[in-house]
DNA sequence: ATTATTATTCTAGAATTATCGAAATAAAGT
DNA sequence: ACTTTATTTCGATAATTCTAGAATAATAAT
């Protein structure tokens, strides 16, 4: 991961929203959830939930499947993994 | 960690210049960098870095130790452990 | 075809953030 | 006291992001 995907991806977690929801589709497992069922959480407009679901999707951090009518959000673990050992690679190598 | 400070730390190292700093500090170990050490690698003007350093201060990913006319700044590792921790845990308790 | 449901895109105003020159502050040396 | 060095604070402009109402798109049911 180079460091301006690393900060765009942090950046789109960096928002409260955002990382609510992200924290749902954490939680929620391989099955994700639905967009509605995160609007029943947030209560928030779907205008403003669609600019973030859409943000997350932007960086990869989330997908999303259709099913009908029905769309269903992913957390893409692999992402977080990257990004973790991205901050976290390289402790303290300079050190004295 | 609640939400909101793991929002507000995530959204301050979602940011090209200050996700470079904290890096450098990651990678200095305990010693850290003088201010104007990372200003010789970032090559961006005083008061465009001290900005940035002071975002850092204020969520607490930094601290700044004073040596005579020299500050020093110093990663906060447990803090980004304590990020990581919101990050990941509770991982697909709701799975199905 | 019409209607209902689910979700996105468009648009615009409000709020926040980024950048950087100039001025100010802090500490040390002369 | 004055100068130099290291860094921050102030102030202004530019750019981005947030929020949410209105309009649109996609799918399914009647």
């Amino acid at each position: 991961m180079n460091i301006e995907s690393a900060a765009k991806k942090l950046s789109e977690l960096g928002h409260v929203t955002r990382l609510e929801i992200y924290r749902f589709l954490v939680k929620a497992g391989d099955d994700g959830m639905m967009v509605s069922s995160i609007q029943e959480k947030l209560e928030i407009p779907g205008s403003t939930l669609s600019h973030h679901i859409s943000r997350l999707v932007n960086v990869g951090l989330i997908t999303q499947t259709r099913e009908g009518r029905i769309l269903r959000c992913h957390a893409q673990y692999e992402q977080l993994d990257d990004l973790i050992d991205f901050l976290t690679k390289e402790c303290c190598v300079g050190a004295s």
